[in-house]
DNA sequence: ATAACAGTTCAGGCAGGCTTGAAAGGTGCT
DNA sequence: AGCACCTTTCAAGCCTGCCTGAACTGTTAT
């Protein structure tokens, strides 16, 4: 009977293995990335990053040899995504963690409870908008396959935050897109969904921008934790 | 405005440094183990994994340092345990991706599948049962607080099973303990609730044990399937 | 053809982690 | 007091990982 650190326990090994391509930031940045937003090239990653070419291109060349990302190239240009869509309950469950852990050091700022994202909402609220709309079924988890989240089976959730996802134009515009919050390391919602979600709160008056930054104002705390229970 | 990789970035920090935590088998196996049966002094932990208790001593010297576990003394015994009960959540998305990604590898086992833990089932049929009796809430996720589960609000997935919570002697016997699966590394139900359920099993015709060994044979695979969506 | 661009690979050097074995500090038993 | 036991710490040795800078392959643009 081998014990527990039998060395041929697929599952430890795989379990091990795994952390520890999550446990540099280089890496774990790279595949929250491409997991939440979709594939990119290697010099788009290096940039967003704000790492040399060379450092990130060794980091993928482990997570390619681990079988965590898959390249395709084209040209002069390689394509990065993940290799694996269950990658993402991982990466969740990890974000969640550091998340809830870090709140309990100090009080969060304004800023990082509502903020704005180009004409969308991001922070706590953005992150918790998207992740009810994922456990709701009215947006499919992000694959990490393409750059544009699809909707899932009942809209439901859309229609108690005031949006009808038919009713907006399916223009040149991404319908619904996943962006990676940079504080929360979770997706918040973005494309013309998202403007439409940020659109409905400040109609119903739950947020308010302010007239100088990006920063929104939470103004119905009560009303915002009965739409989104896990904004509480 | 701070970049992706901004070492001031909490949440980034918490979730890389986790990550290196658990990237070590000694590691892992012991947050594992402290997590799902509760409490244990060292050399008990050294014994079950079966490292020497220095290598251990070590390892929990780290896990001490970062947070992840606290040690309550009493006489020469050291009391280890987990510190935030939080952890579950990433070690079972952990062991979850790390068992679908193995069971690509190769066929699964009969014993794979299900065998007899003392009297009552382990292996991937009673992981299942252990995750749906928590997500049905009729179990309480273990906190690492204590080697006993507590019971849920809702017992009705326990009378699914053929189980009555209420009818289960409480004798000298635990009533219900979380038992650390050696191979997919997630609870299985142990204590005298664990018992009740696999003889309901057996009872129903569903398993049937082998004369020899520890191998339980699924016999209605599409009823346990429909008893445990999760099985199938 | 030449130059610029995108990506990959590699060696060197530095830093940190893991294991082992021994030693030491405390505690409980006789 | 003496001993056995539980736990912790530490240094040595070994191994691995990370970063940098440069060289190299292949592709696109002028």
């Amino acid at each position: 009977m081998a014990g527990w650190i039998d060395p041929e326990n697929r599952v430890l090994a795989k379990a091990t293995a795994l952390a520890g391509e999550l446990a540099d930031p280089v890496r774990l940045t790279a595949l929250q990335l491409l997991a939440a937003e979709g594939p990119h090239t290697l010099t788009q990653l290096a940039d967003a990053i704000g790492v040399s070419a060379s450092r990130l291109g060794n980091h993928l060349g482990r997570l390619r040899a681990s079988g965590l990302v898959a390249v395709e190239r084209s040209g002069r240009h390689a394509l990065y995504r993940v290799a694996d869509a269950g990658l993402s309950g991982v990466l969740a469950a990890l974000s969640r963690y550091a998340g809830a852990d870090a709140a309990v050091d100090r009080e969060p700022s304004p800023a990082d409870i509502a903020h704005t994202c180009y004409d969308h909402a991001a922070g706590r609220l953005g992150v918790v908008v998207f992740s009810t709309l994922v456990e709701r079924g009215a947006l499919r988890p992000p694959d990490g396959r393409g750059d544009e989240v699809a909707l899932g089976p009942d809209p439901t959730a859309f229609a108690e935050l005031g949006v009808d996802p038919d009713a907006v134009a399916a223009g040149r515009r991404k319908r619904a897109t996943a962006c990676l919050d940079r504080t929360h390391r979770l997706p918040h919602l973005g494309g013309a969904l998202g403007s439409a979600v940020l659109d409905a709160l400040l109609e119903r008056g739950l947020v308010r921008r302010r007239p100088e930054g990006r920063v929104l104002d939470v103004l119905d705390a009560g009303e915002l934790t009965r739409l989104l229970p896990a904004f509480g």
